[in-house]
DNA sequence: ATTAATGCAAACGGTTTGCACTACT
DNA sequence: AGTAGTGCAAACCGTTTGCATTAAT
């Protein structure tokens, strides 16, 4: 986990390494793979009552800079970021029992490789939540 | 086109038909597949200044429950209403070029296929717009 | 001492809602 | 006449922006 890193990161790029910033990173380091922006906000609120959304916003920002967490966007269309994006991973979501997922490097590159075969597509994987319906809830059907 | 029908379709179900809905319904049909909601509310606006947002926005609802249009996600996250959805097609973006268009049901079934085979999810094609990079800017790399 | 970053408040865009009024059936 | 639909305005949510102030370097 490259998180005790960020703050040399920063500096050395001339930027600086703040409290809200520090919370925001914990916040990060605790959501496992993917989180909303509102919600990183609720859960930084909740930690540090005082923090404001557009320091969280700002935040984000220069994260995805460094390439710490990139953005994409769930079943709803919200903006949501993928953290420490090292395997492009994407997710899936059931739109009938509501639960959200990531699949697995070879899901993805099955996905992958059926659009490049057919269209010459390059997909980023990571972008955008799929969605469908689970393995239980379609044989439920 | 089923579109000169739609009056008849509202009525059976003892649903009115309205100028505003008119005006909605022309747009729509002359949208080649699919249309943000609110670049819908611009055209309709542009045919008829008197538009109003929500008299759009609640056009939108009844129309999807009579199943004249599905609403799904583009690449920035924002409402998108797939017309007539007889076939299940769905859309790639381009983030480089900016470009959207449809993909074709083989390719289509190409994904739905690979996430079927490999997680036993059943994907709705139409829900979100797959982004990523065209051919020819994946080329250009 | 610099100047990046914060806090705050205000504005934004897209969408939804409440309610009195209009007009389709 | 009855009630679905409209217009309007206001609220909503998530996000962005401007600007004076604070604080990391």
């Amino acid at each position: 986990m490259p998180w005790d890193a960020v703050g040399q990161r920063l500096r050395g790029r001339g930027l600086r390494w703040t409290p809200q910033r520090a919370t925001v990173i914990e916040v990060l380091a605790e959501a496992d793979g993917h989180i909303t922006a509102a919600e990183l906000v609720e859960r930084c609120r909740a930690r540090n009552p005082g923090t404001i959304p557009s320091t969280v916003y700002r935040t984000l920002d220069v994260l995805e800079e460094l390439g710490l967490v990139r953005h994409g966007h769930g079943a709803d269309g919200r903006e949501e970021f993928h953290v420490l994006p090292a395997s492009d991973h994407g997710h899936l979501h059931c739109a009938d029992c509501g639960a959200t997922w990531e699949i697995g490097s070879a899901e993805a590159d099955a996905v992958a490789t059926a659009l490049r075969a057919a269209d010459g597509f390059e997909i980023d994987i990571g972008h955008v939540t799929l969605v469908g319906r689970c393995r239980e809830c379609a044989g439920r059907a």
